[in-house]
DNA sequence: AGGCAGTGCCGAATCGTTCCGTCAACGGCG
DNA sequence: CGCCGTTGACGGAACGATTCGGCACTGCCT
């Protein structure tokens, strides 16, 4: 069922049909509707694939992360994917889960406007892949150094980290401490520069360790916040980067003895819903992965459709969810 | 950069390149190897719509929800899309979520191979015009009476539903109630046949009502649930289908002066996060979504791959977990 | 030498649209 | 009557790949 159908059906040619249905074009106002009609009657629909041929425009874009299955397991992906359809939808836009099998290098350019790469990580080939495809490409968080950049949306990670060093201070903490992903993750860079930065302005001995971005086995987690007890026994002050970071440290620390909110504080730089359930309950920074999406899928459906015509970064604001285990009550 | 650049840096001819690349047609290595080292250097990436047209195939599958924005909010859809993804991914399938927005609706065939169209509703029109477009099509859920269907996986509902049924029986409950979705949904038409062929085979009187599906409006559940006890006070179980309806109809029971899992037993047909959490926690059946997901795309892409011949339905098991609110200690 | 089987590469058609240039018909006007 | 502007519709060239039949050439066998 082809346009050629239906304009062999109504007897015009091809391009008349073509131009009757997508209500441009000349003719008189008795062939466009008898075309429309031959349409309907023989249930055409055109082919979006001809069309994009055509037009170069998919009405699609394109979501990339490292690794999507496990990714998508996580409440802040599927969050920040949520965030996406709040726009994609209205905007009558596909949203495309891109492929990314390891295994199976993908040449062909994917078959989206745009794409939208959430949490670029260093030694994700296909993300170097997409950047260097000249497909527009926002990104939802910082590139980590070194790595071909785009338009970023990213939280305000610094400042909320701030918050929570300064509120700890506040009740007394001196020795400092941060678990966070290393350099091959613009987060990791941002909290690791923050932290440093922080401990120097208030001439504080800062502690840092190396967690693998998205590392999910608690046994890793475990094993550094104890190896980081052991070479900094006076430690009163511990934030490490993810929840299951956050519930490890606290086992570490009880196993030490010691007493978390008390006369350790803990803090978590991402937010989840075990977090509030712990005892005590851990502090974290809500890093709005929703509205990060949002706002990623805005920027990128804005520069697509050539709205406006900023395409600068832009920072959204995160906030700190205080609890116990940095003594609050 | 097209194809025939690349033929053109190789000075060989557009099918030579094209083959080449492809790694199929007869020709010297030295020829094929000049090719792929001119693609190289080129940078080449071929475009996956012209190679789409050409051969008819994306290598993607669509996602349908009725209006996905919102429903990609709710849990069961995100284990869902988590299901298909663990899938799609290993195989190399680009996952599209299918855009809904109800006021655009879409003319063109969308650019993927087959659609999962996931819970369908007799009134969803962007359904029935993709059930009506010969794309393979696999349905998660039972379709709704007298709506053209397809290829079905779905849950166990109905054993589920028994055994909990039978559960609560046992525990002295001779007066049943049951508040689902009405016949726009399949899974609605199958929780009320099987509550009413158990009520008929114990010869019991059981009572039904109707809630609209996906309403998560908790008034509105309260409302229904308040109405039932108003015409039926002796009821002393009640199965609604959603968290929210459970949890409105826990206030329901609480306000008459009942005591929920005591003289009211109470259960619902989908598990949800709080259903733990509440006091007596909820009993419910664990629908698998995840599985449920996976199973769907699994059998799409067999379908696709021309792998087996089957596509027949499939049910695969839901669990009960009982919970306070049925008795269990 | 002539025939025949292989080999290596190319030309051209095709997928289904869109879009621009062309052209015949027609009516109005000087 | 001849010219010109307008109208309505059409033809054909893209878009970028894949695919297959065919053609020239080589080398071997008889």
């Amino acid at each position: 069922m082809t346009l050629q159908d239906v304009a062999k059906a109504a007897k015009v040619s091809r391009s008349t049909a073509s131009e009757a249905l997508a209500g441009t074009g000349r003719m008189t106002a008795a062939t466009r509707q008898s075309v429309v009609e031959a349409a309907q009657r023989l249930g055409y629909r055109p082919n979006a694939v001809a069309r994009s041929l055509r037009t170069g425009r998919m009405r699609a874009i394109g979501l990339h992360y490292l690794s999507s299955g496990d990714r998508f397991a996580s409440p802040y992906f599927r969050e920040f994917t949520t965030g996406v359809l709040d726009v994609t939808q209205p905007e009558d836009y596909d949203l495309t889960l891109l492929s990314s099998n390891p295994e199976v290098p993908r040449q062909a350019l994917p078959r989206v406007d745009g794409v939208i790469i959430a949490d670029p990580i260093a030694d994700d080939l296909r993300a170097h892949a997409l950047i260097g495809s000249a497909l527009p490409i926002v990104a939802g968080e910082l590139y980590p150094p070194g790595m071909p950049s785009s338009p970023v949306v990213s939280a305000d990670h610094a400042t909320a980290l701030r918050a929570i060093l300064d509120h700890a201070h506040g009740h007394g903490a001196t020795r400092p401490a941060l678990i966070a992903p290393g350099p091959n993750s613009g987060w990791g860079v941002l909290l690791r520069r923050t932290f440093e930065e922080w401990c120097a302005e208030r001439g504080l001995p800062g502690t840092t360790r190396e967690s693998r971005f998205g590392d999910t086995d608690p046994v890793a987690h475990t094993r550094l916040a104890a190896a980081l007890f052991a070479a900094e026994p006076d430690t009163d002050l511990l934030v490490v980067s993810s929840e299951v970071a956050a519930i490890a440290a606290l086992g570490v620390v009880r196993d030490r003895g010691r007493h978390p909110g008390v006369d350790v504080l803990l803090a978590c730089c991402a937010d989840g819903p075990r977090l509030d359930v712990t005892e005590p309950s851990i502090t974290a920074i809500d890093m709005r992965p929703r509205t990060l999406g949002r706002e990623c899928a805005r920027m990128l459906i804005d520069l697509l459709e050539g709205r406006g015509a900023p395409q600068e970064d832009k920072l959204v604001p995160a906030e700190v969810v205080f609890r116990a285990s940095t003594g609050a009550r």
